[in-house]
DNA sequence: GTTGAGCGTT
């Protein structure tokens, strides 16, 4: 179950995000989204929890609730899109 | 400041 988490503060770390699902069940990996070329926080991540009931709860337990002094929205994650690739020159 | 990456042809 991937979970998604927005308006997060750019203050919030992965760890921390960890820390917060965690107490409604066990997280696989937590994914803090970095701008590749500004280096600070998108503002959002993903979370990724073993257990999808858990992580329903968590979602439920999460949403709109104050982290770093923003409330953070949980959602249940959409799928990454592709990126276009690059391709040869013709 | 709300849906992710990087390789740098996947």
């Amino acid at each position: 179950m991937n979970i998604y988490v927005g308006n997060l503060a750019y203050g919030v770390t992965e760890e921390e995000l960890r820390e917060a699902f965690s107490s409604f069940g066990e997280v696989t990996s937590a994914n803090l989204i970095i701008d590749r070329n500004t280096g600070q926080s998108k503002g959002f991540a993903f979370v990724e929890m073993s257990n999808n009931s858990e992580a329903d709860a968590a979602i439920k337990g999460l949403n709109d609730t104050a982290l770093k002094g923003r409330n953070i929205k949980v959602n249940q994650a959409k799928p990454r899109e592709e990126r276009p690739a690059r391709r040869p020159r013709y």
